[in-house]
DNA sequence: TGCTAATATCATGAGAATATGCTAAAATCG
DNA sequence: CGATTTTAGCATATTCTCATGATATTAGCA
């Protein structure tokens, strides 16, 4: 999987704080039904939102969770690096497996994938992610991936 | 990280054989000392890469491990599968993230990106990452991967 | 001040992925 | 056949992520 369940987790709570609150604090329990997670266990994981400065946190009545900055400059890296270091997405096969050889195939084929979903991550922030309108041309080839899976469904 | 360590393992390991083994059988032995994995667990990895047919195994004195098919005819995806469902590749919120409305949001704007990476597993193949000499325009724009992970590098 | 609503934090548990060790089965060769 | 070499496979340990439950801390408000 692409992103580990609590990194999921943690970029869903983003875009519904971004998305529902507006202005006023959402509150944890909200979060969580929103979201499918398991109360306490997100409790954890909005504190690390808030260190990594994507979230700020207010206690006590109309307290909640809020985003520090707009939507529109939180990109999805930044929500993401507490819980997948991008390091971490750049070597297919671990940063041991390169530099043995002078350099090493696999990371010199894999890199250039793996910049392109870098600069996805940086580039698409939560804003993009929440704008209801799209335009079609971001509506992409996803037949191709269709496709793939389809020939191996039959197992 | 993109693979499970089974699976980067795995992959390892048939470049070990489809490199190291020129006709003759690899011994699992050799195979876990070249690929730094332990004895008895690459053991079964092994096992299940023959089950789905990229390896055959030959038991007995001058036995091990060689490749089913030619390296020209291994994508990396035949050797990732049975370690990662290619499915989950395709959601960066997991399957159920996507269709709670018409179209998920998330997913329009990832499956381009996912797309791209389905198809270097797709058409990448074995016989690509162990040839020694490569062309200078197959090494990389790397140096924007560098500069996220260096910003990033001093916490 | 004292009550209540909310986050912060700690201690522990459950389950999956990973690893280890032992035994069985098969193939080769004398 | 019998000894040796090798994979096959099971049973169990370890480690890590994810989850749960209980308690502490903070802020607002009557």
């Amino acid at each position: 999987m692409w992103l580990s369940s609590t990194a999921q987790t943690a970029l869903r709570a983003v875009l519904h704080v971004a998305s529902g609150g507006h202005g006023a604090p959402v509150r944890a329990g909200e979060i969580a039904d929103a979201v499918g997670a398991p109360r306490n266990y997100l409790s954890k994981t909005l504190h690390v939102l808030t260190r990594a400065g994507v979230l700020v946190s207010k206690r006590g009545p109309n307290g909640g969770f809020a985003l520090a900055v707009p939507a529109t400059e939180v990109s999805l890296e930044r929500v993401i690096a507490p819980f997948a270091p991008a390091d971490d997405r750049r070597w297919l096969l671990g940063r041991r497996g390169c530099g043995t050889t002078s350099h090493c195939m696999v990371h010199a084929h894999w890199s250039k994938v793996a910049t392109e979903v870098e600069r996805f991550l940086a580039t698409t922030t939560v804003a993009d992610l929440i704008t209801t309108d799209i335009s079609p041309d971001q509506l992409l080839p996803t037949f191709i991936a269709e496709d793939l899976s389809h020939a191996r469904a039959a197992r």
